[in-house]
DNA sequence: CGATATACATACATCGGTGTATGTAAAGAG
DNA sequence: CTCTTTACATACACCGATGTATGTATATCG
């Protein structure tokens, strides 16, 4: 057939990774064959061999497309210096869950890697960048946390390691749990009430004000 | 062949089981054949298709056997007229890290639900399990961290809904990780001390002690 | 304005997996 | 002691998916 210019034939990758993220996400990775993606992308097959060495190749391709919400808090969480590092915190962790609220595309490209997908043999480095971004995530927090302790502005009866472990397992939990449960549940008002009561725990107890409901 | 008697024939399924729980854990679901697990189980496919209807109901079976850690905690909780809810409570935390800690199948089936399976089509209703599972363990807790404050034991810096959701994240967010990422820390010791902290933001304000630290 | 590389489509060979049909020897019922 | 049923093993037919080889029309470059 017609070859197309440089420009188009981006666009056709462009169309074959938007149609595998449509598919992934509906179908599953490993019930996904590339006869379909072809098919729901307009192209055959001989295309995708030619953008992509194979169905792992377009897999890692797609990832490398979006940034995790765990990669995102890193780098949003990295203005250090700050006089309130808990204020920062509360806001950027609220911050992380507009911004996955806001965006499709990374739901399903974070949705296909929590439920559609089996991590073994060529997909195991998949796996070692979500580790690598959440070890990142935590050693950035215990920093942030550790800051705290010593601004006096974290309570003593949390160490600053444990504050920042707990609070990343509960971020995860709410990505995973909205995204898992098919977003059953307004994950930016239901967060809020979350980030917002653990970091009360975390501060020194202000002025007693009734507790924020749950969304 | 030799017909076993009906007792073999019971034990011929439990080798099944247990060979397709050892190669969905280490190839994932998608990717082990029936073939494989005849052989890994020492029949053929044959004796597979006469003890199961197919793949799926294999799936199925084996997950019949094991009881997830929601499961477990829902039902450990159950004793609730306890005049201290938040030390059940937290007793109960505790039990589950060390359940799953020490049983090996639980935690090859449990990590096979998570990171080695698919759930799509046939295998949606498998995730309508954790998904009652999870939303029976969050209303068991939100009824007992009720109790909780109606005892005055909770603070009321912590709403009772909240306080659970957080403390149910947290504690799924340790199984996880600690399956997700090759056991690589100690569970028990480790989730201690987050369930410690957590417990006491939970609770007033005693003589302050120095905070317990990971392990 | 050829020559060549590009961007695919088409065709083919292969293979592993599934489901089912059939064989069969022993267990259990009467 | 037979007859039937059980508990498998064996054999077969049938895709569907993959990978590769090949065709081919057109950009693009010198």
């Amino acid at each position: 057939m017609a070859r197309n210019t440089k420009s188009a034939a981006k666009e056709t990758r462009r169309r074959i990774l938007d149609a595998a993220e449509r598919l992934f996400f509906a179908n599953g990775v490993a019930q996904t064959s590339l006869e379909q993606i072809a098919e729901e992308a307009g192209v055959t097959r001989g295309a995708i061999y030619w953008h992509f060495a194979d169905r792992v190749a377009l897999f890692r391709a797609m990832l490398e497309d979006v940034r995790l919400p765990q990669e995102d808090m890193v780098e949003q969480a990295a203005a250090c210096g700050n006089p309130d590092p808990l204020g920062l915190l509360e806001r950027v962790a609220c911050d992380s869950l507009a911004t996955l609220a806001a965006d499709e595309q990374r739901q399903r490209v974070y949705a296909i890697l929590l439920f559609r997908c089996e991590y073994l043999g060529e997909m195991a480095d998949v796996l070692q960048r979500q580790q690598d971004a959440d070890t990142a995530m935590q050693a950035n927090l215990a920093r942030i946390f550790t800051m705290a302790r010593d601004d006096g502005a974290l309570v003593p009866q949390w160490s600053p390691d444990v504050a920042a472990r707990v609070f990343a397992l509960m971020m995860r939990g709410l990505w995973v749990d909205w995204l898992r449960y098919g977003r059953s549940f307004d994950l930016v008002a239901h967060g809020a009430a979350c980030v917002e009561q653990l970091f009360r725990s975390f501060r020194r107890a202000e002025p007693a004000a009734a507790p924020v409901e749950a969304g």
